[in-house]
DNA sequence: GTGATATTCAACCATTTGGTTGACGATTGC
DNA sequence: GCAATCGTCAACCAAATGGTTGAATATCAC
């Protein structure tokens, strides 16, 4: 059951999702953690992390009674590759690349 | 009103509306046109393209009694750009890229 | 064992989504 | 002028979404 685009960019679709994405990019972290700076309830985040988990955004290990949470890459992967079929990046947006690379001080 | 990720990505989630994004790559088209190839109203496309005009990724443009419809591929660029992070910039347009750096003097 | 911690489950709710149909307002061709 | 064409609007519907709460299930620490 690999995770279709539907899936995927459904689940990009919410800004809740998206800032967990985030979080998990510094590190993998448990369910109760990623829940923590959130304002709802722990079941909501729960719920949230079950759909990036079928859109295969994530993978979820249970060690002892914490489950911890994993970015998995190659699911957004395959939704930059189909936005790459549209053959439109010759002209990608300079600006705007620079501004997300100085944004996440990715340069010196 | 710049479209936001959110709407980018929910109108990306729908298999219709990227049929319809394909279709656009290849030409602009009237409201009708794109309708045809699809099994359901008419007023359920035109729907549709006013989902993927709110997200920006499409404009309509009227002429006589016709809408025609143009992709517009900025919207798309903006999602791209905020995926990259995932993926350790390996999907990325490299040709671009160099380009960047190049134009900005960053290399010798 | 007992109590605290980590997480999900189940039932519920309001709102949104994706579709239908029929009527309607423009615009065109003859 | 009038009929046909283009597209949207309005009302409606079923299903999905995003949240809540309280109970339930594991696991850990002591």
């Amino acid at each position: 059951m690999t995770p279709s685009l539907d899936d995927i960019f459904a689940a990009l679709a919410d800004p809740t999702r998206r800032a967990i994405l985030s979080m998990l990019l510094e590190d993998d972290m448990a369910v109760t953690d990623v829940a923590e700076p959130f304002e709802m309830s722990l079941a909501a985040v729960s719920k949230h992390l079950v759909i990036l988990t079928k859109a295969g955004l994530i993978s979820q290990e249970k060690r002892g009674r914490v489950k911890w949470c994993k970015l998995e890459p190659d699911a957004m992967r395959t939704a930059s590759i189909w936005m790459q079929s549209f053959g439109q990046f010759e002209a990608i947006n300079l600006d705007a690349f620079e501004e997300y690379l100085q944004q996440n001080e990715l340069f010196g």
